[in-house]
DNA sequence: GTGGAAGACGAGCTATCGCTCGTATCCTAT
DNA sequence: ATAGGATACGAGCGATAGCTCGTCTTCCAC
């Protein structure tokens, strides 16, 4: 396998100068990925496009990657917190509402910014950050399992760990499918929702009667 | 967005010797690509490994992207040829051996040569490959929509293209991550095809009695 | 058996990459 | 006011990338 560099920021800015320096050197790099993609993104333009000398880059971060990387913990940190929230609140919910919200918020967080969001899908392995967001997918994968066996009276399903991934996995593709490649059908995004709400109630609930 | 290099062949090889020197081309790419990865794959190391002078890579192929185009077409073809026998067979059966037959294919697709499966999931967007698959992927969808529209009256769902999309992606997605990113979970694949099963059939059927 | 097309070769060109380091400027604690 | 750490600068180095082109070798139709 491939060496990996480092990702890891090089060192805090302290001043509010800096502290903008390294702000523009993040919303360059993003701009950069989403207008000409990973292998153009040259430290150099990236910097560039910062207006910060390519010596002020090295100063906070020690490669390409680790800038990337950057990037993508921003945009995961909007994401989760979206998230995060919305999974909270269904607990309270019943079943079939809970799966609704679920897979709305699932299309909304992949719309938080749709381009950036399929460049770093499609990078990330490349930065090393895979595990990081396993980790978030074991997070939403997690917090839905946590729902699941609360209700667990009220479902079919026996194993819920197999659930949970069925579920998170089926939501997630549905999601991340329909807004990178289907745009077509957010113009009736209720629609859609609708109908993987149903698809995900029919594994989950019992039939009535 | 990023130019596009051009990703076809140059030339047909039309002798023996010839063939044999595309082969070990598109052969030593893909070999380097599970090794090393896109980045360090250059022309000059696959020339290399393939045993052969970069000018005659360069007779051959345009430029990297189209070498890797190569291998991406070369494995395509391998699960299409699999996918497709496996999706016109099913035509008779009935529901549920159906949904069976098509989740066990999906994940057996996946597992012809994952590691190469793997890269190639992450590159394939930067070599500009994305509609092939695109187009592969609705190839799947179609043939699965042709099966749903023949078992009408045994449905639930009214929307078949929705319901084929859905379908579709959910099972591309639980194979894809199950054998790339949950290998443990292919210990037990029975367990995996048989919930996954019991997934699209609880959307896909009317409930019993 | 020979001429010309097909194939193979690889030194080396240009471009660009990631990145360093010596220097200049700014900020802040005293 | 000023010392000295923090910040910013950018020319330019070494490495490597993709790729060309002039030359040599092999194959095959006649």
């Amino acid at each position: 396998m491939a060496r990996k560099p480092l990702t890891n920021p090089r060192k805090e800015a302290s001043q509010a100068r800096s502290r903008a320096t390294v702000d523009a050197l993040v919303e360059a790099t993003a701009r950069i990925l989403v207008r000409d993609g990973f292998d153009k993104a040259s430290t150099n333009r990236i910097a560039d496009m910062a207006g910060v000398s390519i010596g002020s880059l090295y100063q906070y971060y020690p490669s390409k990657e680790a800038l990337v990387a950057a990037v993508i913990d921003r945009h995961n940190r909007q994401i989760m917190r979206r998230v995060r929230t919305v999974l909270t609140e269904i607990a309270s919910l019943p079943i079939e509402s809970a799966v609704r919200r679920a897979v709305a918020v699932a299309i909304e967080a992949h719309r938080i910014d749709p381009r950036l969001h399929r460049v770093l899908a499609e990078q990330i392995p490349r930065v090393g950050q895979l595990q990081n967001v396993e980790a978030l997918n074991r997070e939403g994968y997690a917090l839905f399992r946590g729902y699941l066996e609360s209700r667990r009276g009220e479902l079919r399903v026996t194993d819920l760990g197999l659930a949970a991934f069925v579920c998170a996995t089926s939501i997630e593709a549905l999601a991340h499918t329909a807004v990178l490649y289907h745009t077509e059908m957010l113009l009736d995004a209720e629609a859609l929702i609708e109908e993987a709400t149903r698809f995900i109630l029919g594994y989950l609930q019992p039939p009535p009667g």
